[in-house]
DNA sequence: CTAATAATCTAATGAATATTAGAATAATGT
DNA sequence: ACATTATTCTAATATTCATTAGATTATTAG
């Protein structure tokens, strides 16, 4: 019917991209992927879903080319393609915060103390770090550290927290960040340690935000990837 | 049936971002209005579509807050929200470019003579253009180019071009642009200009592109914006 | 080889979306 | 007031999408 002229084709590529991001569970999937390469049930397990869907979903976000996939022995490793995808996510929930007041009201909820940072906090903040003034604390589970941090961020995974709090000095502040805006195991952490005595604050940022906004990472410990599956 | 936990609900906001934006006539929607303000009708017939599926879209986009409506007289108004979203169209644009090898082949077909800028290419033209060296030759409608255009930009609308071809002197290089990398304009506007005989290379980008490298537009000749319509 | 595990594919359901036609609303000009 | 123009709303269609269950492929362990 439709003769589909050149410039509908190239659009159509564009809303690829917008379809793939057009579900929250997909979206939920990319942001626990910028944190590391993940397997299939890896990524069920910590979206919520069935491994069905989990799979379902990562296979429309393979074919939009947003992940690759690598095998290793029986798991299918998933990987974002590209830092600029992390990116996309950033660009997007940052629009999504400036314009959808319900996003910003429900954000407010989550935690007062979160605040949005400009470059001149997160140069501070760094520098803090640097000097040793305070203590940067990573949440989130291992792999995801080992994959890239903060810089000076050292790692007590949430769910370890409360057996490894004594690692913990009490006479330096500590700002504690997990995944990201979205993700609660720094609200959570920061609970924790407040009823032990500690002063500690929230870093909003994730590594994508933190990144997004040009500032350093340590580097990955991430191993080569060997046998990527075709397409 | 679904409990519906906080978290769902952020991802649920952002992929509003997405919905809006995972449709081609959408997308193509959002690059006219990057341009400047326009009418549903005007919408309708520089998209090829109905007035009454324009009007749809259009309603989706202001359900995602991705743009806004005023009323002037019997026309309502579209504009984008922000600049913000004409970033978010560039990010998007360039991920699929990035990922999508059928849209890398598809804009190759679309010109071999497009090439991608650097920051620094951009800067280069803008000297040449500060310094006369060349002209900047703006082909999309006038309306368009009162709203905001490239510094030193010169405007003849491609429409207009072969009546006004004698404005253009031969002796300087010729650099056209219009709306951005999947417009044809500018890529006419070479073939009429080249049987002429004159010298004429195309500049993919649009004004989004170019404000989203961070260069510098020339001021916009917007009105006030008088009544804006609620939500 | 067989059993077990990880992931995908197929098929089927209901829900959401795109598109069009027809009616309704709102502002303008006579 | 009336006819005209611009736009949106309602309703109806065909299409696409999300989700789940069941069968299937690929890899490892024994």
């Amino acid at each position: 019917m439709k003769p589909a002229t050149q410039k509908d084709q190239l659009f159509e590529q564009v809303a690829r991209i917008g379809k793939a991001t057009s579900s929250p569970k997909r979206l939920e999937l990319l942001e626990l992927l910028a944190q590391s390469e993940k397997s299939v049930d890896q990524l069920a397990q910590e979206a919520g879903i069935g491994i069905k869907l989990a799979s379902a979903h990562l296979k429309v976000l393979r074919e939009s080319h947003l992940v690759k996939t690598r095998k290793e022995g029986k798991f299918v490793l998933y990987r974002l393609s590209g830092q600029d995808v992390a990116n996309l996510w950033v660009t997007m929930r940052e629009l999504a915060e400036n314009h959808l007041a319900e996003l910003t009201l429900a954000l407010k909820e989550l935690s007062s103390k979160r605040d949005k940072l400009t470059t001149y906090d997160r140069q501070n903040l760094l520098q803090q770090a640097i000097r040793g003034e305070i203590i940067v604390l990573d949440v989130r589970p291992s792999d995801e550290y080992l994959n890239g941090h903060l810089p000076f961020a050292r790692s007590i995974p949430l769910a370890e927290l409360e057996q490894r709090i004594e690692e913990l000095p009490k006479d330096f502040p500590i700002v504690a960040y997990c995944r990201g805006p979205f993700c609660l195991m720094s609200a959570t952490a920061q609970d924790v340690l407040k009823t032990k005595g500690y002063s500690v604050q929230i870093l909003s940022d994730g590594i994508c935000e933190w990144q997004a906004a040009g500032m350093p990472l340590h580097p990955h410990h991430a191993k080569p990837h060997r046998a990527e599956i075709a397409q």
